[in-house]
DNA sequence: AAATGACTATAATTCAATTACGGTCATTTG
DNA sequence: CAAATGACCGTAATTGAATTATAGTCATTT
């Protein structure tokens, strides 16, 4: 393995494990069996080297989120498998959960920037599907990016944000019900 | 005005002024000419006494939300009309701006519990507008509970939430027609 | 009986000393 | 000699002791 690689493999796993600040450049080196000075002529600073491993990290989310769609599934059905596969992903990714972690309650810029970044990603990624789904006459007319990002906050909501404030976890199938019967409903053709 | 009142109005207006935080009871008991000891004849504490003037607050907007409303108006129209008129005052009312600062900056816990408990009692009232709309068979039987909480949702995606991320707020009328053609057309009988 | 503010215990804040860290670059290594 | 290295540098973060501020009490006053 290059060294390279190995910079960004014990990058990865040090991120994962103490999240971006925790993270020190000297323990990176140490684990990646490598000079401190050898990472900087790979990456220009800590940012850059974080940076490297969320675009990883995305790709194999987007990866994930489309193989959970199912081949002539419905446009509701690949649309809702691919949200909850993305909103699985915030909680079984190390990385992912580590990072929503700090940018909440140590709000690091450099982590609470790459949130929104991804979270932009999404919504486009959701955006892109709509417009196929357009393009397929499998759904209507609309403002595209409004309805990606609409489609994208009620998952949040009813995914993540429930559970909070009433105690308990919403059932998928209710979930499914309910957007089913709400804005999948007036979506569809 | 009584002794109790005084108080009450000098601990608003420091609240409203300083947050929750930096208000001293020292302060208040000067704001309201009173003994500090005198206050806690009143409130149990600075809590209590905070929680106090959050009732208030919450009564104002409840008020304000139901004065929103137009008579002989539709469902989808009352709705948009109340929902918009709750938003605005999370950013009108002074108060209500400053804590979801200090929740949001300082995370006061106390603050943050009672911004929980608002989004509750939100979320309770729209889902009594629902229900009453059901009643009066305007509105499709649904989860009144889970439609409440997606409806609120919604609102604070495209009204609260869409600007922080694409540099400019939405119009009320691009919301309004987003919202018709999605979730209040497959909520309308 | 109601009001008060000096008082107390604890929590928050300062600030100087120390430590930790990101990034550099003269030296070493293969 | 090009790539790798880690001691080194300036700055940022942390610590802890000293100080200050504050919520809440209660003996005294009104």
């Amino acid at each position: 393995m290059d060294r390279r690689t190995e910079i960004l493999e014990a990058a990865a796993k040090s991120f994962a494990l103490f999240g971006y600040k925790a993270t020190t450049m000297d323990q990176v080196a140490k684990i990646a069996n490598v000079g401190k000075g050898t990472i900087y002529t790979f990456f220009a600073n800590k940012e850059e080297l974080f940076n490297a491993i969320v675009v990883g990290m995305i790709e194999e989310m987007r990866t994930k989120a489309e193989a959970a769609a199912i081949v002539g599934g419905t446009f509701e059905e690949n649309a809702h498998a691919r949200l909850m596969s993305i909103l699985k992903f915030r909680t079984t990714h190390q990385l992912y959960a580590k990072l929503i972690d700090e940018g909440k309650e140590i709000r690091t810029p450099a982590v609470q920037e790459v949130l929104a970044d991804i979270e932009t990603q999404i919504v486009k990624f959701i955006a892109e599907k709509i417009q196929k789904g357009i393009d397929r006459g499998e759904v209507k007319s609309c403002n595209v990016e409004m309805v990606a990002y609409l489609l994208f906050k009620s998952y949040m909501a009813l995914v993540v944000d429930w559970g909070k404030t009433h105690g308990q976890e919403l059932d998928e199938t209710e979930i499914i019900d309910l957007l089913s019967n709400t804005i999948f409903k007036s979506l569809i053709i």
